[in-house]
RNA sequence: GGCCCGUUGGUCAAGCGGUUAAGACACCGCCCUUUCACGGCGGAGACAUGGGUUCGAUUCCCGUACGGGUCACCA
């Protein structure tokens, strides 16, 4: 009785593992060419952190001309939800990375490595397994948890290192023929991977991303087939990430435990480990201290989130570019319209520990990176963005596209063009004022210096009977308006007023906000001249006359 | 608790033994300006801590504190 048979027993229809490797030849790409992926579980749910390292996963392979993969890690039924796998596939869309291999949809997926589900591979994990049993890697486990849970007390009171090795693995020299009699017998069991390391020998590793770590080695005998049948997460990601030829394991940091474990299984396997690169964690600020940002309390953990606030994604792609990379912001203000594909990342050059999300931040970047839009560009995203989360405006917006792109484009496409959008939410509240129906609702006016509604109502009365032409240039256009001040008492110029205020009742710039204000509601809008010419003859005396009859 | 990792202004961060310790966001002031936004100029603000090593430490070593991660038949 040997290996072989306790193997054959376990996994009698399992191929030979010559099989997969010749099925998953090494790729056929160029030097230096990086393939990556992004494994989730299907919960539908995308983290920021996942969506991090996507980018980065995508990056890299991109600018190597090599690949990267969407895989699905779904071995725990538990975690799994209805549609989960399409809603990764989608959120991931919405950010603009669409993965060159693997799951492309719910039920679809495209590469010759595949398949991308964990769960479908189930074969191909028992091979591996069956192959290790064969040399004595591993064996079954007939605990029940209730035992294992036992071992841990016993561990814990003791002081001890928890955990499934050494003289605390019971099953782990249980003869062959006993090992067979129990699986005969109809025993369950699991099987776990017998370890060679020992825990007072260290090992080095050179992480991409955090450099030298020196650690005990592994000795846990950790489980690789569950009851199921299904791999766990450790051997999964050995056997998978060598079959699909992966070249770097971008991850979040909380793996680095695991590297002890994972070097060893992919020795055992026999297989070539990838290059690691854990990433730092995103973290949150929380009355001053930091902590990991939660899925639980912070809605923008959640990469939804974003796309509900409206901000655009090229916004946070840029913003986790920035964080990936500190040379990033100094090369997009060097090449302010390239697009970030041309950015070259750099893993050695990622911050080791994690950052605090900073949304202000994050806004700034939307800010400038929605400056660069064009007027129909903001109004198809506006639009897109209000369908989902605005009826109101999306209504307005559909109702009036030819004027609606005018009110967007004033101030734009100039050398220096306005900043004051940072997501599309706030896009209802820059320009409601300037359709009639929600101007209409609005009845606060903000008036600044000049409040005196008699002296109000005289200077528009006087603006729109004398001085209004509709067909004037901006420089007649306000020179009209200084002639206006000059004649109610205010300074032609704010110079001229600062240098002799006692002359003045005010200054041009006093006089141009009572209009600006009766026009708008606001004393704070882009340029009046340009919406006066958006909103038309009859629309801009209709509201001073309204104003002028009816306050 | 064991094992790993980290700690430069409020936040993100350059820095690699000798620097007036960059820059960005935020903040404050001024300028530009018909308002606002933009832009320009300026300001305040940092090397966690104690020991070494060194002619010299933010940079190297050790300890301490603090923060983070991890110790499942979850990923």
């Amino acid at each position: 009785m040997d290996f072989n048979d306790l193997a054959e027993l376990i996994f009698p229809d399992a191929k030979d593992i010559s099989y997969y490797e010749e099925k998953y030849p090494a790729r056929n790409l160029k030097e230096g060419a990086m393939v990556t992926r992004f494994a989730p579980s299907p919960t539908g749910f995308i983290h920021i952190g996942g969506l991090f390292g996507s980018i980065i996963d995508r990056k890299l392979a991109q600018q190597s001309d090599g690949i990267f993969i969407l895989r699905i890690e779904d071995t725990d039924q538990k975690r799994e939800i209805e549609n989960g796998v399409q809603q990764i596939v989608n959120g991931l869309k919405d950010f603009g990375i669409i993965p060159n291999e693997g799951v492309i949809s719910e039920n679809e997926e495209k590469g010759n490595y595949g398949p991308y589900k964990q769960s479908k591979r189930k074969e191909i994990y028992q091979a591996y397994a069956k192959s290790l049993i064969k040399q004595g890697l591993a064996y079954p486990c007939f605990c029940t948890p209730e035992e294992l849970e036992e071992i841990r007390e016993k561990q814990e009171t003791a002081k001890i290192r928890p955990g499934y090795y050494g003289v605390w693995a019971k099953y782990r020299n249980l003869p062959l023929d006993e090992a067979i009699s129990k699986i005969k017998n109809g025993d369950k069991y699991i099987i776990r991977f017998k370890s060679q390391g020992r825990e007072d020998r260290k090992i080095k590793h050179k992480d991409s991303i955090k450099g030298n770590i020196e650690f005990p080695e592994n000795d846990q005998d950790i489980v690789i087939i569950k009851a199921d049948g299904l791999p766990t997460y450790h051997f999964a990601h050995a056997v998978d990430d060598h079959l699909m030829r992966v070249t770097h394991v971008i991850r979040g940091d909380e793996w680095v435990s695991s590297i002890p474990l994972h070097l060893e299984l992919f020795r055992a396997l026999g297989f070539k480990p990838p290059k690691y690169a854990h990433t730092a964690t995103i973290m949150k600020d929380e009355n001053g201290s930091k902590r990991k940002i939660s899925k639980r309390k912070d809605p923008e953990a959640a990469v939804s989130y974003y796309h509900e606030q409206g901000i655009p994604a090229d916004a946070v792609v840029e913003y986790l570019l920035n964080i990936a990379n500190s040379s990033f912001e100094p090369w997009r203000r060097a090449n302010p319209n390239k697009d970030v594909s041309e950015f070259k990342l750099e893993l050695n050059k990622m911050s080791v520990s994690g950052a605090v999300f900073d949304m202000v931040k994050l806004l700034d970047v939307a800010k400038n990176v929605i400056s660069k839009y064009s007027a129909e560009k903001i109004y198809e995203e506006t639009l897109n963005w209000a369908n989902k989360y605005d009826e109101e405006l999306a209504k307005i917006l559909r109702e009036n596209k030819d004027y609606s792109i005018k009110v967007l484009n004033i101030e734009r496409g100039k050398a220096k063009p306005r900043k004051d959008i940072a997501k599309w939410s706030d896009v209802k509240e820059t320009i409601k004022y300037m359709y009639e129906e929600e101007f209409n609702k609005m009845n606060k006016y903000e008036f600044q210096k000049i409040d005196n509604t008699e002296e109000i109502k005289d200077i528009l009365s006087t603006y729109i009977n004398n001085y209004f032409d509709i067909s004037d240039d901006k420089d007649t256009w306000f020179n009209k308006i200084k002639d206006l001040s000059e004649s109610k008492g205010y300074a032609r110029e704010v110079k001229e007023y600062k240098a002799n205020p006692e002359k003045y009742k005010g200054h041009v710039g006093d006089v141009s906000t009572v209009i600006r204000v009766a026009l708008t509601t606001k004393h704070n809008t882009p340029d009046l001249y340009e919406i006066i010419e958006v909103l038309g003859k009859e629309t801009v005396v209709k509201r001073i006359e309204n104003f002028v009859n009816n306050r």
